[in-house]
DNA sequence: TATGAATGAGTCTTCATTCAT
DNA sequence: CATGAATGAAGACTCATTCAT
C-alpha cells in the first residue's frame, strides 16, 4: 500500500529492467539492487523469477485503464481519435526511449514462447484488454464506419500495427515506419468512414433521442 | 559449400536454435551439440557468439530470394496476389510450428535491441529486402492502385501485418489474430483497388464473372 | 501435553520429516508447513534447528517404552520371543515404508557424526535403552541361556542386527538381508538355548511336542 | 591415468569428502578446492553432483579387491579367518578415524534413500560384491561348516555386523559396541565349526588328495 | 584445423536465523 | 505468544570464452 512498499518497489523495478534489458537478461540481483532491497528479501514475496514475471504482468493490466486509457478519453470525445490517440501515445514513448526499446509486453511475448501457462495467459490477457478497449471505440464510432465491419478484426489490425510497428522502428532505430503504418492504417480507415452512409441519422440518435423523450 | 561443412552446420543449427529458443536463450553449447561439432572448434569459425549471430542473418539474406521470393513469383502472376501469397508463406510456418514460434527475423530484432551495429544492420538489411520485395510488387500493380499512394509506406503496412500478427497469433496460441489482420489488410487493399480507375485486361480478368449476372 | 499444541506438532512433523528425508535434508520451512505453524513461531520453542533434533531424540526416548516395549511385553511372555517380536516390530515398520527408509534413531546416528555433544549422548541415550530393555529379557531368560554368555554384547548383537539389517533392506530395496540377518540371530540363539543344561518347564513347553514322537 | 589427473584427484577429494561430512553435507566448492582445480572445471568430468556420487561409488567398487581383498588373502589362507580379518580391517579403519566416521557406503545408502536408480544400483553393487566375498570364503569352508547352513545368509549377517557395529560405534564413540558384535559372531561361527562332523575328511581332501595322486 | 580441458564470473534459488511489531 | 518481513551466506549449476596440444 505504501508508495514504497518492498514489494512494489521489486515490480517497478522488474516492469523496468524487464522492458529495457527484457526477462531472460535481466538478473535477479540486479532487480534487487534497483529496487533496493537486499538478500534473499526477494523471496518473501515472489517465489521465482517466473512469479515476479507474473506480478509485472499483472501491473500492466492493472495501470493500463487509469495510465493509458482514461487520460485518453479525457482528452477525445472521438472514438476514432481515441484509437490514434493511442497509438501515438505509443509512438512518445518509443520517441522517449529513442526507439531502443519495444513494447513491454510484446517483448515478454516473445521470450515467453515456452513459458508455462500462467505467463502466457497473462500476456495473452494484456493484449485481450488493449484490444478490448479499440473494439469498444469502434463499436462506439456506430454507422460511421460500414455495417458489415468486422469491428474485432479491425481491434486486432490496430494492435496489429503497433505491435508490428514498434518491431521495425527498433530494428530500423527510427519512427519512420511506424508512422509509416499508422499513416496507411489511418488511410484505411478513413476510407472506412467516407464509405459509410452520411453519418448523420446515427450519431443523432445517440445523443438527440434522449432529449426527445 | 559441402553440405554438411562444420561451418554451415554450426549456422544451421543455430538458425533453427535461435529461432525457436531465442539468441539469448541459446548456449553455444546447444548449437555445438546439434551441429554435431565439438569442443572448441566452433571459434575456428566464429570468434563469438555475437558474429555467429550475424553469420546467421547474413544466411537468412541470401536465402531470402531463393527459398522465399522465387517459389511466390513463379507461382502467382498478379503481384498483388503475390503479396498476399508471401503472407500466407508465413501463415503456413507458423501453422507448421504451433504458432509457438515467431518471425526468425523480428524476433532477433526485439531481442537485440541494445546490440552493436553490426548485428542492427544486419536486421534492418533482412526487413529492408523483405519491405523492397513487397513494394517492387506494388509497384508492378501500376495503374490498378491510387497514383498518390504511398507505396513503400503500404510495403512497410504489409510487413507491419506479418510481424505484428505473428506476435499477437503467438500470444494467443492461435493464428486467428494473423489471419484477421490479413484480412483487413486485404479488405483494404481491395479498396484502393476499387478506387483506382477502372484498369484494362487485368482487372477485368479477375472480376469478370461478376460482370455477366 | 494438548494433542495440537504447536510445540507438539512441530515435533511430531520433525520426527516424521527427519525420519523420511534426513536431518540435513528437512528444512524449518518444511517442518513449518507440516506443522502448521507460521512465520518465526518455531523459535519461540526451539532457539534452532539442533535444539529441535535434540526434542525429536527426546521424544523417541520417551515414546520407546509406550509404543514398542509395552505392546511387546503384553503379547508376548516368553523373553526370547520378545526379542524377536522387536525385530518383526520393526520388519512391519520398514514393509510398510517400502524399505524406503531407515531406523529413525540410526539414521540421525550416521548423519549427526559431527554434531555437538548434546546430540550424541541423546542418540547414545536411545541406543542404550533399547539395547537395555533387550539385556533385560535375555537376563530373564535366565538358565536357558550358557551361563558365560555375554548377555550385554548378545544385545549389542540384536541391535547390530537390527541397524545393518534395516541399512542392507535400503541398500537393496528388499526385506531380505533384514530376514536373512534376522534368521541367522534366530539359529544363534536356538544353538545356544540348545546348549544350555535342559530348562525345565519353559523350554518343555515350547519343544514338548516333538519330545513325544 | 596420471596419478595426479584432475579427474582421480577429484574423486578421491569426493570419496574423502563424502565420507568424513556426508553426501548432501559437502559442496562441491569444497571439494573443488581439496582436489585444487578451479572454476567450473569440475563440470567438464562430472555433469551434476550426482554423477560425481556415482564416480565415487564405482570407485569403491573398483578399488575393493586391490585395496580390501587381495591384502587378507594374501595374509590369511583359513577362510574364516579372512572372513574375520575383513571385519577387522574395517575395525581399524573406525579406529584411526576415531569413531567419528562410519562406513563410506553405508552413510551413502543412508542419504540416497530417494535418489536415482543409478546410483541406488551402485550402492546395493558395492554391497552384494562385499557379501559375495564373505559368502565365497563361507563356500571355501566347505564341511567346516554344517552342510545345511545358508551361506549366503551368514554372509548377509557377516555384513550386518559390520554396518551395525559401526553404527553403534558412531553413536556411543566407542569401538565397544564393534567389538561385542563382532565377537558374538565369532561365537556364533565357532559353534557352526563346532557342529560340524569332525573336518577330517573334507579338510584330507583338500590338502591330501594330491599328496596321494 | 581440431580437440577438450580449463576458467571464473554469474545464474536462480534455498537456508537458518533475527527482529520489529 | 505470534507474525512475517528481512538478512546474507551459501548452494548447485551454466555460460562464453581461452589455451595447450
Amino acid at each position: 500500500m505504501t508508495p514504497d512498499h518492498p514489494r512494489d518497489r521489486i515490480v517497478n523495478a522488474a516492469m523496468d529492467l524487464f522492458w529495457r534489458h527484457g526477462y531472460g537478461a535481466t538478473s535477479l540481483s540486479q532487480i534487487r539492487e534497483a529496487a533496493g532491497v537486499q538478500g534473499g528479501s526477494l523471496y518473501h514475496f515472489f517465489k521465482s523469477k517466473e512469479q515476479l514475471l507474473e506480478a509485472v504482468l499483472d501491473a500492466y493490466l492493472e495501470q493500463m485503464e487509469a495510465v493509458l486509457i482514461q487520460p485518453i478519453v479525457e482528452r477525445h470525445d472521438d472514438p476514432i481519435e481515441r484509437i490514434f490517440a493511442l497509438l501515438d501515445g505509443y509512438r512518445q514513448l518509443l520517441a522517449g526511449a529513442g526507439t531502443a526499446l519495444g513494447c513491454p509486453i510484446g517483448d515478454l511475448a516473445l521470450e515467453s514462447g515456452a513459458e508455462p501457462a500462467a505467463v502466457g495467459e497473462k500476456i495473452a490477457a494484456n493484449f485481450a484488454a488493449w484490444r478490448g478497449w479499440v473494439r469498444r471505440w469502434l463499436e462506439e464510432a456506430g454507422a460511421r464506419l460500414p455495417g458489415d465491419l468486422d469491428r474485432d478484426g479491425l481491434a486486432t489490425l490496430v494492435l496489429t500495427v503497433m505491435e508490428g510497428g514498434v518491431m521495425q522502428a527498433r530494428a530500423h532505430h527510427s519512427l519512420v515506419p511506424f508512422d509509416a503504418s499508422v499513416a496507411q492504417l489511418r488511410d484505411y480507415i478513413n476510407r472506412l468512414l467516407a464509405e459509410a452512409p452520411p453519418a448523420r441519422r446515427r450519431t443523432r440518435m445517440r445523443r438527440a433521442q434522449p432529449r426527445r423523450g
